[in-house]
DNA sequence: AGTTAGCACTCTAGATATCAGACTGCCAGC
DNA sequence: GCTGGCAGTCTGATATCTAGAGTGCTAACT
């Protein structure tokens, strides 16, 4: 929606910017309607109120505010917090403390994906005060590193396997007559030595010999190492960890408890973030997504401060925070940035080449 | 709290009994307060209006019912609710075409655990129109079937552990210094000879001077072994899935922003959760808890029907639905049964001795 | 004793009215 | 181009009223 209205650096007046900044600021505070007089006072300029209602009435002309009715201050608009945030707000860096703070719990922890994800989750929460979202790091064609097939009763053994990353999949299967665990070792030996250090597709298409003249249990097995491969390079879509959902659902804005659903069945279902997650992995950078831009009106009271992290090309997840459009944008952006960053680093420790 | 209110079966007429049904009943499908004419109309008793009005009265005297201002209809109290599911309410099966499909659903689905348990939480929140809660089955004191250990890189190798069970926990490892396939084979194959079909405890209380001999690397493994494993017997308390928490939320006595946040955050910080389950996990056959019965006043308007699964001392979850107090008991007591048992049996498949 | 009709009484939810307060928009003068 | 002043508008809070639903009680009935 509103392709057409851009918001060119100099379509308003310094002043006009100047009103713009501290109306946002203030009513980032306050979640209530902000009129001239108030940011007369807030702000450092030296003019009278009948001026700055002026300016109001030509910003609410632009686009960049709105009434909630005559006679009420004025809001931000979705193109309004976008200036913002493009142009108007000062970025700021993660004090050197709370990086120390962050640095060092994370390096408690065991390396363990789930536990780095649960935590990433929640100081992306705290920090922001928003709702902290992370998707695990999803690989990118990722190479087969070990198979193992173990017997677990008569006719039902478990495959593992295990991706060049350190990802490890598991599936169990059921074979139609009994195998023992020597007949399951022999299957696990030779298509070791087949797949090894192949990807999803090199599997898929291969013309090999020994590879099509499997039979039987062999191929059987076979296809599943292929699945399980398959949804290993799909599980960005599946697993969100989420963390400090409260922090938005506090917020004045979802009193109303049809909005309040409407987030609560936002992150339940996940239609929206399997939609646009995949966006954001591709980009680069933070990435603000603001009252539902590009075609989600229904959302029109959040939005999303979002970063892909990890190594591009071979394993890369996104994080972020969701909070209501109201939201302090400069801590969330620093925030998301210097934990992407963290990731970054932590995946170039675990991937660091090794071929 | 109340623990001298009792339910006995004789406290009540067959009169009052039929009135207190007949109100819940309607108090279900309404919300509204119920008067005495309304239920003149609905149940079968041939007596006026004013007769209803002094049972309710004594009812209300007993403390069924309660009235949420003078002249407005009862609802149903804690207490309320408990006859009626004890003893007023008729146990109703699933119906079998209903239980077919759920079989179908299940026997399409890959055998993966995390599959299973989604498609569980679904079904039960659509069966029993409120949300679905199931825990993924917890050990008992698990037994190992075989460990890994493997190279990622230089100083990084990940240790995968299989249980008896077909659990499959892994961890990264990070050496002091660099060690290779080889080094990782060897160790490998040694914890498993010494290892396997023990249990953590057997393991952690081993004498064995195979066992408390080992050195450096080997004991470190060893160390991520045993933590791997209590973590599995311990699954239970941390993974929940859940589904339809909307079918809660929509439900009119959550208009009030603040139940319906308090809600989420039960669901979201889980401490609540993490009390209440083990609990059940000691029960045998479907538990009701209604209103926060056992001191959790916090969430009156909330009732759990809940149930263990699996197969007791080897491996058992929970699973259940949490809805209003005022829920469709009958319907979610089958759907909790019914499903129960059909994870009982998928369980049983895959835990058929095999020693 | 148990049941019932009748009636006065109570309390709520919704409608209507009123009013102070907060802003705006505009005009005329600086 | 800016500003003070002022009329006009809209909200939100508060008060008042009313219809309706439902109770509890009493006195009569079986």
């Amino acid at each position: 929606m509103a392709g057409n209205e851009s918001t060119t650096r100099d379509e308003l007046t310094l002043r006009q910017r100047e009103i713009l900044r501290t109306l946002i600021q203030s009513y980032v505070d306050t979640a209530a309607p902000i009129g001239s007089h108030t940011i007369q006072k807030l702000s450092a300029l030296d003019v009278s109120s009948a001026t700055i209602r002026n300016e109001l009435a030509a910003l609410e002309e632009l686009g960049y505010l709105e009434q909630p009715h005559t006679s009420a201050g004025r809001i931000p608009t979705v193109k309004g917090y976008r200036c913002f945030v493009e142009q108007l707000m000062q970025q700021v860096e993660l004090p050197v403390v709370e990086q120390r703070m962050i640095n060092h719990q994370f390096h408690q922890l065991r390396p363990a994906w789930d536990q780095w994800m649960r935590l990433t989750a929640a100081v992306l929460a705290h920090k922001s005060e928003a709702a902290g979202l992370v998707t695990p790091p999803r690989a990118f064609n990722s190479r087969l590193k070990h198979l193992e097939t173990i017997s677990i009763r008569d006719t039902v053994c478990l495959l593992i396997v295990v991706l060049q990353d350190g990802n490890v999949r598991q599936e169990m299967l059921v074979t139609e007559s009994a195998v023992d665990q020597d007949t399951l070792s022999r299957i696990s030996n030779k298509l070791n030595a087949l797949l090894r250090n192949r990807s999803v597709r090199e599997i898929e298409s291969s013309t090999n010999p020994e590879v099509t003249g499997l039979q039987d249990l062999e191929r059987d097995v076979l296809q599943h190492v292929i699945y399980l491969m398959q949804q290993a390079d799909q599980r960005t879509l599946r697993e969100i960890y989420r963390d400090g959902l409260d922090n938005v659902l506090r917020q004045p804005e979802f009193v109303d408890s049809d909005k309040f659903r409407q987030i609560v069945e936002l992150l339940e279902h996940r239609t929206f973030l399997e939609e646009v997650l995949p966006r954001i992995l591709n980009a680069s950078g933070v990435q603000i997504i603001i009252g539902g831009e590009g075609g989600h009106e229904a959302i029109e009271d959040v939005a999303f401060v979002l970063s892909p992290y990890g190594i591009k090309g071979q394993a890369s997840g996104v994080l972020g925070v969701m909070g209501p459009t109201r939201m302090q944008y400069a801590r969330a952006i620093s925030a998301v940035q210097y934990i992407a960053r963290l990731m970054d680093n932590l995946m170039a420790e675990m991937y660091a080449t090794n071929t």
